[in-house]
DNA sequence: ACTATTATTTACCAAAAGGTAAAAATATAA
DNA sequence: TTATATTTTTACCTTTTGGTAAATAATAGT
């Protein structure tokens, strides 16, 4: 008998197409309405078949929340190593590092939202993660950064104040990304309006740790 | 017959009172939980009334959830203007501005909260008030900054980015506060990490315009 | 004291939503 | 082709929740 589980059969890959197109409603549902608002029933109904059959996927709400999650995390965790091109230079790291946040600004502005929604909210499913990932994570970042501003490779900052910013700055175009369209008077961000903000965040980061101007 | 509304009479002082504690259980509850995720019940309990009192007091969720949205748009708008003191130099305006958007993220942390949910979620409520009011003023704050620029007191950059890097990096003291307390290690942000995120803040936008330090 | 107004409680309801159970349909393995 | 496993549909149930209606209690005005 051939392994039921790795063989794709029509059936298997139909599942992972549809458990993908699940998660990809799911992610627009949660962010535009936060968990609670966010109804299975319309879930259901963007992914294009009906709630019994969603919870045959996903056999309940919280489940799939907790999946939702852990897609963009698992994002965040492989592009956001700050470590791993340790033999840049600190302007280059840290543009690099501005430039693959403001990606997934870009390209998951739905699991972003989803994740501010969780945090605002007091991160009640996420909490236990923040602290067994996302800190020791934090602690050696920062610790590189001190490390810097001790060999006067970069100008004398808080190194947490600096991720905080960082973060933030990026983030917000995902997240705030309506108040924005608002305020350009567009429609939708384009990709020149990232392109120019992740150089505004860059420059302006950049400036501020006194490194030298890129480009 | 002496005016009934202006009368100080004991229902109408206690009016005022229960009227300004439900508002606050309101902030609270719609912070944690957002719109949807909050319950009347629940936010009549934190306020110590009955749910059908609390319904007597505002007739319905939706009007409660605008006067939370109201409170804080109107805190806002009183502290937030940015040409009232054009008079003073830009570095002092902007550390001005920075210091009163961190304290508002100090100081009403709920209805910042509030307001990020609303916005993250599409702005269903706010968008109109967005593009009416806040626009308004966002153009004629960027017109400042590009006369500044012009004028040769701060290094050249993008005006609107420069705000929307401020606003994200003020906002997230209140929004994404719990972070920051796991990742400093902390059950609360104290004063004092305020007073230096404060700092950092300014600090970071001051030397990326290119005006001189402050302290 | 009596009346009118305001505040609070009690009783109830309809819609929404998460979820269970099981039958029916479809695909896979032999 | 037939038995088995997987997928989808149908029927239904319970809890939560926003809200209505009306009775009761408390306060204010005369």
């Amino acid at each position: 008998m051939t392994d039921k589980k790795l063989r794709k059969t029509k059936q298997s890959v139909n599942r992972a197409l549809l458990e993908s197109r699940i998660l990809r409603s799911a992610e627009i549902v949660f962010a535009s309405k936060g968990f609670s608002g966010a109804s299975m029933e319309r879930i259901a109904e963007l992914a294009k078949i009906s709630k019994q059959n969603l919870i045959y996927y996903f056999p309940n709400k919280d489940l799939l929340y907790k999946r939702v999650l852990k897609e963009i995390l698992d994002i965040w965790i492989e592009k956001l190593s700050f470590l791993e091109h340790q033999e840049d230079s600190p302007e280059e790291v840290i543009a690099n590092y501005v430039r693959e946040k403001m990606q997934i600004s870009r390209l998951y502005p739905n699991g972003s939202k989803v994740f501010a929604h969780e945090i605002i909210s007091g991160a009640p499913v996420l909490k236990e993660y923040l602290i067994s990932h996302l800190k020791p994570q934090f602690d050696r970042d920062v610790e590189l950064v001190k490390l810097w501003i001790n060999k006067g490779l970069i100008e004398e900052i808080d190194p947490q104040y600096l991720f905080f910013t960082i973060w933030a700055a990026t983030q917000t175009y995902a997240d705030f990304s309506v108040q924005m369209e608002v305020l350009l008077g567009k429609s939708q961000l384009s990709d020149e309006d990232f392109k120019r903000a992740e150089l505004a965040v860059t420059d302006l980061v950049v400036r501020a740790i006194g490194a030298k101007k890129i480009i």
